[in-house]
DNA sequence: GTTCCTGCAAAAGCTTTGCAGAAGA
DNA sequence: TCTTCTGCAAAGCTTTTGCAGGAAC
């Protein structure tokens, strides 16, 4: 939870992202708010209100640079264009980063070993992975 | 594969929905492209050439109804709204549809039943349930 | 001095909304 | 007639881009 300034200036330094100030507040609110995943409005909300200077860009900016880094994953769900399925039956879906194609796949969803949901009425389960599609993958040779 | 119009007719009209000549070209569409997963602009372009009078609202509307009458899912990758999430080990995403708060719970990835992606790449693997967490359960009552 | 960071403003892109006219029951 | 569908235009929302000033190395 309380990572301190250095620690998280280091883990910045570390992936060679130059630690300023306002990287290491977005860095520390994402530790912070762990299991909020916040927006990145929700980012800029809430440091904004402490540093009544910092802008929307500077949050973006920081985010991406966190991802492209690999500190930070994106928690894709619900696309900026909404892709429509009319298959019902359970399925992942597979993207292919390069070309953008989504290919589904068989998944037995029902046996996969989960925990921690005990509490929690499941009304959807959904699987998707990313990676090359087999046509990609032979257009990098 | 070819479903005839009044088969779709058919499948309109059983959920409710008026089988209008636009409905039925959009639903024929979903099914012509299963594999496909278009977009709602992928279905308006394809369906525009042979109804130059068709507008993207149309397209719109059509989507937005299948989907609430259980016709069609929306295929829910990367968010409008994007989320970041510190934690880089691989995990689930439980997302309540009350409350809109995503929670993260323990899932074997690697252990999952798939088939269907044999010559595939595969870099990342997701999975995300949708459903009511505890606390919105609770205030259902 | 040069590179990198920040922030304002504008633009881009997808989706939704308002409203009027047309079509169907 | 009354409800529903269609389509144009405008607005809404998140995210990206361009550019200039400022900070860091």
């Amino acid at each position: 939870m309380g990572l301190s300034s250095e620690a998280l200036a280091d883990k910045l330094h570390r992936k060679g992202i130059r630690p300023s100030y306002h990287r290491i507040r977005v860095l520390e609110y994402l530790y912070q708010q762990k299991e909020g995943h916040p927006t990145a409005d929700e980012v800029f909300d809430a440091l904004s209100r402490d540093i009544p200077s910092l802008s929307k860009t500077t949050v973006y900016n920081a985010l991406h640079t966190f991802v492209e880094a690999g500190l930070t994953r994106v928690v894709d769900i619900d696309e900026v264009e909404a892709r429509y399925d009319i298959t019902l039956s359970d399925h992942g879906h597979f993207k292919c980063t390069a070309c953008g194609a989504i290919t589904n796949f068989a998944v037995d969803i029902d046996r996969m070993t989960i925990s921690g949901l005990d509490q929690y009425h499941i009304n959807e389960k959904n699987v998707y992975f990313k990676g090359l599609c087999p046509n990609c993958m032979n257009q990098q040779i």
